[in-house]
DNA sequence: CGTACATCCTCTAGTGACTAGAGGAGCAAG
DNA sequence: CTTGCTCCTCTAGTCACTAGAGGATGTACG
């Protein structure tokens, strides 16, 4: 009788909370391990992979649907992988873009904070710069 | 009598959606205009200002609540501006790490995506290095 | 003047991905 | 045997909206 792994343990060796496990389970992404006699979800090795591998996922910005998708692309082997491929490139794409908006805000929010004079609202560019929109570069997403 | 702003052309001159716009009075972020006869929202070009400040505030990633704080240091403009230079200080640390934390995931997908060979799962980069967190260089957030 | 249609109103409920808390049961150590 | 930790289920809350129902009002055209 091989003693299966706690729900804290599962949770600690993964990375993922508790509560989240439980929510993966409820929501039929993780499937609803086997349970001990006094109740307690009985973890395998198999199952800290599939944590890991969505926490990785979620990690790297993968919607819940799209580690859906991947998971049960992993889970039979022998399809093509375009879809897994497309997932990545549409993800691939939008990171991009979300790079190229924040590095347009990183500099808009320097601009602020250098030009506050440390004085009055009256003269501090980060409100001037919020309120007036005229005034700002950034126009990103 | 100078004739008010409807909320759909407050919507289109701020670019804040009509629904968030009463979503915005309801939390109090946007005080309450006066009605017309026919129980219409009558805004004034304050009332714009105010949720062009908001919508480029929330395009710059800040939250309701700073927002909240900001908009209330621009009500009182002799207090000092520490505050929104705090405020925009946080928030420029916050942006670095996560154009840090981007950028590794998007060489993160290139390798990814590049790595697919177009053949079967079993061979696919993407599957495979989220399966197995070892292969990943992204250890961003 | 009538009628079509856009815009507005309020209200409730849903979204995603959790997070928090109540209230209780099991389990391991001292 | 008791203390305290982990676990269980369940409901409700979070954030910032978004969607939809069901109805009132305003405007443009014939």
């Amino acid at each position: 009788m091989q003693q299966g792994i706690t729900i804290g343990n599962v949770s600690q060796a993964s990375g993922v909370k508790v509560p989240t496990i439980r929510y993966y389970e409820q929501i039929g992404l993780l499937p609803s391990p086997p349970r001990t006699e006094g109740n307690r979800r009985s973890y395998d090795e198999g199952d800290l992979e599939r944590l890991t591998f969505i926490r990785h996922s979620r990690e790297l910005g993968f919607e819940i649907d799209e580690i859906r998708t991947l998971l049960s692309l992993q889970d039979q082997p022998n399809v093509s992988c375009e879809d897994a491929d497309a997932i990545a490139s549409k993800h691939l794409a939008d990171v991009k873009l979300k790079i190229a908006s924040l590095t347009a805000l990183q500099h808009e929010l320097e601009r602020m904070v250098e030009g506050c004079s440390h004085g009055r609202v009256e003269t501090c560019k980060v409100i001037d710069i919020l309120a007036d929109h005229g005034k700002c570069r950034f126009h990103g997403e």
